[in-house]
RNA sequence: GCCGGGGUGGCGAAAUUGGUAGACGCGCAUGCCUUAGGAGCAUGUGGAGCAAUCCAUGGAGGUUCGAUUCCUCUCCCCGGCACCA
């Protein structure tokens, strides 16, 4: 690198960067290769989409991260896959094309090109060959491809609900898209439309994608599969749930632990075991030891924790959902019987010291456990290691809820139902679901006629209906409703009458046999299929029902585009029990005609304090019972003006309650029999739940409000909480409690933050010491406050005290009481008083016998109340916040045992027979978008065989060209007008049909194209199976934190359902997910074109070069932080740059010197570490360090520069390269081998130990690492400048930490 | 309101299990070099003080020989969810 004139060549980045690129690339050093053998590393970044701005410098910034780890990972022997692609369908693209009427695939091309151009110059190690672009109709037929697998799983259908619109952009949204009422990327506020949309049903992912978050690590090879013994895992037996066990189980005098040999299949773990029917896990991991080991007298220590076995792979999709419950036993003694000859056979038993432990536990899985054991710390987990607030993010937005589905049964005052039920052809009132169905409504006090039908199996439309109407009661309190024949009589019945009926229900109704290919049926003849349509809903006030069972395909079109149609009816379309509602038990129906308000709620405990029932406008059965509502015009303005109001208005918070009292109807709460009153209002939302809440004023902000406007009543509150015990046996909610009301009182001192409770003494039923807050009884006549006073005085002897305020609402408290063997209830009046002076009274001998009177400290309080409703009472009261949220809410469930409150919650929810479910706020994904610019939706639509999916032959559907790309507006693509497209034959009967012309959203081609990459050219799976299990999962995921609820949701979704049918291996796509902070403009703005503060990375690399350019953005930093770009910064990184470059001035051939070989093996193990971690700030000025102190040398070894070249490679590739092979490097420095990290040639032999005097720094010195104590202490003491705060002191003690530091703590005086 | 993540010099930031707070870089100051500018090199750089020394990691308490680190309360910033029952 010298010229032959001796002079130093200077450093230029411009004069070898673009030499380095083209041999890279000519040579393909970067070429990705399944070796198997090798370890893999799948490093990937968000790919981009191609706008027509080009990049600025924040862009990059993920890239070069994935960059730089990808290298060291590649130079350490790993097979890299380090892919780009694009991005490319979507809107911007599509409004560009409209504006300048251009295809926009060709925009996409060019942008393409141009990004590729400004990624080039950057030097990235990508693999081009592997390139993907969701635009291309190779890479696009497998997203259709995965669509159609979807319809066949049922997981994609047509829905007709309303969904969020955006006018501006004229195409319907996800509910992911929507951002606080408005279109994400435009703003416009969205309205609600029902339209016809295709959606996937993401919700049936919902329970896994919330649980994976925290799921344990997933292993290629089985952890817990055990074919030899019955251990936890069981092959081949299709239990849904079965808890299993691991056990760490101690020596009981020394520091070491069992560790099992398996002997038959060379497999080393902890006891695991399953638990026997009616063992708990902790007795069944005990026996299980006591079998395994023989040792007799195990005994329990703690629980670690749980860990769900989902995700340590068993070969068959079987037993997937067990717990592991791990323990921590310690044995008593030594005593041990004789092993089971069985048992010896397997497996012998070996101790182990910690160490040793640690390297005995090869399965990945065992050792988690052992050192979360280890640790003290629960099992955590670890499938993904993403960051928490992702995490969180994706939690809030599944948002499940824990609670009950309780049903409330409809109360009317006047005209209660009768029912009428018309069999069907060739049936009879004792076939079917008939007799059932009457017995169930008569149980609900229904008349109920069941009239057998003349001529069933010849039966004419004249004869049935002169029945009906001559043997049956048929008035304004009847229902009438008909199973399939039976329906067409109902209507023909209805059609007869001249005075309006209840109401109607038709099961399956008999079609036409007009309707094309319907089956010939005998009984066509005797009936007239013609319906007046228009008089049959004035007569039954248009409360029809529809159902339909969904397996019947014909007839459910039918019923949905005709009859439910014309009848302006409310269809139910379900899978019914048996086909066409054949069952003996048709529990729909007995839905349909016994309307129950099901309303869905996470404390069901609280369901004693329930005063009123309100349901979402939009609820359904409100139009069904409207017949019996007295205030119709009422309510149906409300529900007009709700439906106006736009979805930002309607979720305005603190907006006054509004809501109309449905008059007439009552309904029946199951848990006590009361009859509440049934109010719409707009504060509930209708696709949350179940659209209907019970309301609990007294515990609840919302109901509270809103019965306070209208004058509801708040009963006081009834909680099931306890003090007396832990077991859910103490409460029998059969048992009528005694209700006393009692005052409860926080006393504080006169003049310090201290406060009085009472220590009861040994209360029996707990045997045991608690300390409570001052309560007691309120007498007749008297005030809260009175009896308060009158308490505490009685109490603790203080009389001289002042009640301040209320803490609230009364809160009734429950218990069961194992004294006098009954069940208490209180209702608490908490109060907050405080002590006027310390003046006390003498307490009564009774009194004194009962308990002591203490003082405790704020802080000690939660202590010595922890766990108790006192507790929260305390400091949700004192503080104003927390546990309490509304007026007269009870103490959170969160206070005390979760086990204990939620065993409470679901007798409850038993006792008024309701579910104990979870509900979710994740929406199904609307995955159809009017525009043109997405994938087509491989989908037709026959006249005749309704959806037929389009052959996987004949994928990919191309998008074809259009003339004009403009948005419709009307809810049809732009493809709707491309007759030539949209027509086709029908791939199953060849009649004629129509291509269905919307188009999938941006978010699905970015769903799984980091599996394309593995194999991009495959044309005949969308991943070859060998390739997937060979790269996935991706251990490193780059990318920008916005992405947390869509892409990653939507990803992990379309990844588990590949998983499902088969074409990937893993649960999870992505391993470890790192968000890259932004960086931004030097006014701290957002980097924009907008402010104008956009900084081009292209005239970055011109003045500074690529390598200083992409040290500079890894050094900026904590990586994920967000930045604002400096240009002034620069400048370091580049002088560092030059000044590595400089040292080759320096470099000598002989041995490397002590020093030199110290700061090398330092900075290695540094940067290494850093790397891994994504510190990368921090490895760069390690690397800085080190070229500070190599500069300070007077030479530097050969090796020794070499091997620093290779850490600085990543960063730096370019340079890295052009100084070795400067120094004669063969292969290229990206190829060669990462320094190993040598510990001993870099610990310090010297150290500087700190003295301390009284924790103050006052001296070091140095000394020889590891030198003993007692040497550092002498030496510490005889320091001067330590001395000199120690002469004439005594010294308490002196505290040595080898190699750092000594402290002489000095005594008080 | 609920949940998550953060607050350290003029700036970006470092700081294994608690063990010298401010590494590294920018900027700034002084000097050398240079016709000049720039670049480079050297030294210094949290605050107060002549100094010894004291004060400093958002604030207040606590635990500890010792706290940026652990605990309690509190303030502020960023992010997610939000009339979610």
């Amino acid at each position: 690198m010298k010229k032959a004139s001796g002079k130093p060549v200077p450093y230029d980045p411009a004069a070898i960067e673009g030499k380095w690129r083209e041999k890279w690339a000519s040579s393909g050093i970067y070429r990705s290769t399944e070796a198997p053998g090798k370890g893999k590393f799948y490093a990937l970044d968000m790919f981009p989409y191609p706008s027509g701005e080009g990049l600025h410098v924040g862009h990059p910034k993920g890239y070069i991260a994935t960059d730089v780890v990808s290298r060291m990972m590649r130079m350490s022997g790993h097979s890299v896959l380090h892919p780009m692609g694009f991005d490319a369908f979507g809107l911007p693209a599509e409004n560009y094309a409209i504006k300048t009427k251009t295809n926009p695939a060709i925009a996409v091309r060019k942008n393409v090109a141009r990004y590729k151009k400004q990624l080039e110059i950057l030097g990235f190690d990508y693999d081009w060959s592997r390139e993907v672009n969701t635009t291309d109709p190779d890479f696009y037929k497998w997203t259709q491809w995965t669509f159609l697998e979807m319809w066949k799983k049922g997981l994609a259908y047509e829905s007709h609900e309303p969904v969020n619109w955006c006018p501006t952009d004229k195409t319907v949204l996800a509910n992911e898209d929507v951002e606080n009422g408005r279109c994400e990327r435009c703003g416009t506020p969205v309205e609600r439309k029902p339209m016809r949309q295709w959606v996937l049903k993401i919700t049936e992912y919902a329970e896994r994608l919330l649980n994976d978050l925290d799921a344990t690590d997933s292993h290629d090879e089985p952890v817990f599969v055990d074919q030899s013994s019955d251990g936890g895992y069981r092959a081949g037996i299709p239990i849904v749930e079965r808890d299993a066990i691991m056990a760490i189980v101690k020596h009981w005098s020394e520091d070491k632990y069992i560790g099992l040999k398996w002997k038959k299949v060379d497999w080393q773990t902890l006891i695991t075991g399953g638990p026997e029917h009616g063992q708990t896990p902790a007795e069944g991991a005990r026996q299980e030891i006591i079998e395994e080991t023989g040792y007799i007298n195990p005994r329990l220590v703690r629980h670690i924790g749980r860990v769900h076995s989902k995700f340590f792979h068993a070969p068959k999709q079987v037993n997937r959902f067990a717990h592991f419950d791990c323990y921590y036993f310690e044995l008593e003694n030594g005593e041990r019987h004789q092993l089971s000859a069985a048992e010896s056979d397997i497996h012998e038993v070996v101790w182990l010291t910690r160490e040793e432990m640690t390297k005995f536990l090869s399965p990945e899985a065992h050792r988690h456990v052992w050192k979360c054991f280890l640790k003290n710390q629960p099992v955590a987990p670890a499938l993904l290691d993403w960051p928490e607030s992702i995490k969180e993010a994706q939690r809030n937005w599944i948002g499940k809820s824990q609670g009950a589905e309780i049903d409330f049964r409809l109360a009317i005052r006047d005209k209660k139902p009768r029912f009428v039920i018309l069999h069907g052809y060739q049936g009879s009132a004792k076939t079917n679901f008939i007799p059932w169905l009457k017995r169930e409504l008569e149980k609900r006090g229904h008349e109920v006629e069941a009239p057998e039908l003349p001529h069933t199996n010849d039966p004419n439309e004249e004869d049935q209906v002169a029945y009906v109407l001559n043997n049956c009661r048929i008035d304004d309190r009847t229902v009438i409703i008909g199973h399939s024949l039976g329906s067409i009589t109902a209507l023909k019945v209805v059609m007869k009458l001249d005075r309006p009926i209840s109401g109607l229900v038709l099961v399956a109704p008999a079609i036409d046999p007009d309707f094309k290919q319907a089956d010939f049926r005998p009984y066509w003849k005797g009936y007239k299929w013609n319906f007046d349509y228009a008089q049959i809903q004035k007569l039954t006030g248009g409360r029809i029902a529809v159902l339909s069972d969904t397996e019947e395909r014909l007839r459910a079109r039918y019923l949905r585009d005709v009859l439910a149609k014309n009848l302006n009816a409310t269809l139910t379309e379900i899978k019914a029990t048996e086909e066409h509602f054949c069952a003996l038990e048709e529990p729909a129906i007995l839905k349909a005609v016994t309307p129950l308000i099901t309303v869905f709620t996470t404390r069901p405990d609280t369901l004693y304090g329930v005063t009123y029932v309100v349901l979402a406008p939009e609820h359904p059965w409100i139009s069904q019972c409207m017949n019996f509502i007295e205030n119709k015009d009422e309510v149906r303005a409300y529900i007009a003006k709700t439906s106006r109001e736009t979805e930002i208005e309607r979720a305005a918070a603190d907006r006054e309650k509004t809501g109309v009292e449905l008059k007439n109807i009552r309904l029946i709460n199951p848990i006590n029999g009361e009859e509440v009153p049934v109010w719409i209002a707009d504060y509930v939302l209708p696709d949350y739940g179940t659209g209907a809440v019970m309301a609990v004023p007294a515990h609840d902000d919302r109901d509270f409000a809103f019965a306070q406007k209208f004058g509801l009543p708040i009963k006081p509150v009834i909680a099931q909480t306890f003090t007396s015990t832990h077991s859910s046996d103490a409460f029998r909610p059969a048992e009528p409690a005694q209700t006393r009301p009692t005052a409860v009182c926080i006393i504080k001192h006169p003049t310090e933050d201290r406060y009085l409770f009472v220590k009861k003494k040994g209360i029996s039923d707990l045997g045991e010491d608690v300390i409570v807050a001052t309560a007691g009884g309120i007498d007749a006549g008297e005030t809260v406050p009175q009896a308060g006073q009158r308490e505490i005085a009685e109490e603790t002897g203080y009389s001289h005290v002042r009640f301040i305020r209320s803490l609230g609402a009364p809160v009734c408290y429950r218990y069961f009481s194992k004294n006098s063997n009954q069940n208490r209830q209180a209702i608490l009046y908490p109060g907050y008083y405080e002590l006027i002076d310390e003046s006390r009274q003498d307490v009564s001998e009774h009194e004194k016998s009962l308990h002591d009177t203490i003082w405790l400290e704020q802080h000690d309080i939660q202590r010595y109340l922890d766990g108790r409703p006192f507790n929260a009472i305390f400091w949700s009261r004192l503080s104003g916040s927390s546990a309490y949220t509304g007026p007269g809410i009870l103490v959170d469930s969160g206070n005390f045992s979760g086990q204990n409150s939620t065993d409470i919650m679901k007798e409850i929810t038993a006792a008024a027979q309701g579910r104990w479910l979870a509900k979710y706020k994740l929406r199904d994904w609307v995955f159809s978008r009017q525009r043109y610019w997405g994938e087509p939706i491989p989908i037709i639509h026959c006249e005749n065989c309704g959806v037929v999916p389009v052959p996987e032959k004949d994928l990919p559907v191309k998008l074809p060209k259009v003339k004009s790309y403009e948005p419709t507006g009307t809810g049809e693509s732009p493809l709707s007008a491309i007759r030539s497209w949209v027509n086709v034959k029908c791939p199953r009967c060849r009649g004629r049909a129509r291509r269905e012309t919307n188009t999938m959203p941006q978010w699905a081609g970015s769903s799984w194209y980091y599996l394309r990459y593995m194999d991009p050219k495959n044309s005949k799976r969308l991943v070859d199976a060998r390739r997937e299990k060979y790269w996935s999962p991706v251990d490193l995921y780059v990318g920008g934190a916005e992405h947390a609820t869509r892409h990653l949701i939507y990803a992990r979704f379309w990844h588990k359902f590949l998983y499902d049918i088969g074409s990937v291996k893993s649960v999870e796509p992505f391993r470890k997910l790192q968000n890259v902070g932004l960086i931004m403009g030097e006014d701290g703005r957002k980097m924009s074109k907008r402010f104008g503060n956009v900084v081009n990375p292209d005239d970055i690399v011109k003045t500074y070069g690529a390598d200083t350019l992409r040290v500079y953005e890894m050094f900026m930093g904590p990586f994920d932080q967000s930045i604002p770009w400096s240009t002034d910064s620069i400048v370091g990184c580049r002088r560092f740059i030059e000044r590595v470059w400089k040292l080759r001035t320096k470099i000598v051939p002989g041995a490397p010197s002590d020093t030199a070989a110290k700061i090398l093996h330092k900075t290695i193990g540094k940067v290494t570490e850093d790397i891994q971690h994504l510190h990368f700030n921090t490895a760069i000025s390690t690397m800085m360090i080190a070229v500070n102190e190599f500069e300070k040398l007077p030479n530097v070894g050969r090796t020794i520069y070499e091997s620093y070249l290779k850490l600085l490679a990543p960063f730096a590739p370019h340079v890295a390269e052009e100084l070795w092979m400067s120094l004669g490097g063969k292969k290229s420095i990206h190829l060669s081998a990462w320094p190993t990290f040598d510990p001993k040639l870099a610990a310090d032999t010297e150290v500087r130990i700190i003295v301390q005097v009284d924790g103050r720094v006052r001296g070091s010195f140095m000394a020889a690492a590891g030198g003993p104590a007692t040497e550092l202490e002498r030496r510490a003491r005889a320091l001067p400048e330590a001395a000199k705060w120690t002469t004439g002191k005594k010294i308490a003690k002196i505290i040595v930490i080898p190699d750092r530091l000594v402290n002489i703590v000095l005594t008080g005086e």
